[in-house]
DNA sequence: GTATCTGCAAAAACTTTGCAATGTA
DNA sequence: TACATTGCAAAGTTTTTGCAGATAC
């Protein structure tokens, strides 16, 4: 998990500022455990500072992904939703559709994957998506259907 | 690759009808090797049937998705392109970012990898994202760095 | 003090919906 | 003929842009 502090100074290391507004938006994209589209991150940033735009947050999350502070999933409601990057190195994520929480992880095989690829395609490889969803122990519990 | 016949067939079965409109937007889709956004599949569209309107490509989409046809492919430009099924089973894509060229993979092993989650995270898993993203040959030839 | 950042308003881009007219089978 | 489908227009959503004023450092 980034530390909030980490951050804090790869900001000011940048010369961006730290605004009441960004310090808003890194603390609850920090304390949520689900991917929030910017909509609803503008929507909670509004209990705790009720002036701040829609704008801002837009381009505060564009700014943070930029800079590999949170990271955009795919899967569930949006292709814009963004999520803390709490593991530090590669890693992927898998996301309950009943609760919306997300899951890392990093211990994936998909090097091997991408080497076999890499010789049968030739392609050169850049990058890769890769997200699960499901449900987890306690939604499954909780819906569990009656048979 | 699926058929264009089956398409055909698969469409009458249900009760839909191969409208002039239905069997541009499948012929378009058959030729590409990209996948393409509504937006693109109009534009070309256009070309053989100038009257088609956005709104039917969009509705065209949805239901060649809802059916099987064709997928959604979320790394690009936009998480709203659309492409030929090829394969008839669980596969993958990987895409070129240059030309835009998809290849499909069939051969993964995240079974494997979904296996070792459900064990770990207790999650049940039901559906995965699975995207690479690079240079194709060609593309690497002509687009190599000088040095 | 200065350059960055914000919020507003407006525009642009994208997607969906309702409905009358059209076309397929 | 009957019903699915289309295109238009309009509305709804989402995202971006320009700019004047505010703010962090």
């Amino acid at each position: 998990m980034i530390k909030r502090q980490e951050i804090v100074d790869a900001l000011k290391l940048r010369g961006y500022k730290l605004t009441r507004q960004r310090r808003a938006i890194l603390d609850i994209i920090t304390r949520n455990r689900s991917p929030l589209t910017p909509a609803d991150v503008h929507e909670k940033a509004k209990n705790r500072y009720p002036g701040i735009g829609l704008v801002t947050v837009y381009r505060t999350l564009e700014l943070f992904d930029r800079l590999g502070f949170i990271c955009k999933m795919h899967s569930g409601n949006s292709c814009r939703s963004y999520m803390m990057q709490r593991s530090s190195g590669h890693h992927h994520h898998l996301l309950c559709s009943i609760c919306h929480r997300a899951v890392d992880f990093t211990d994936c095989n998909i090097r091997q994957m991408k080497e076999r690829l890499v010789c049968q395609t030739g392609f050169r490889i850049d990058s890769h998506l890769v997200e699960f969803v499901g449900r987890c122990p306690d939604c499954q519990q909780k819906f569990s259907p009656v048979l």
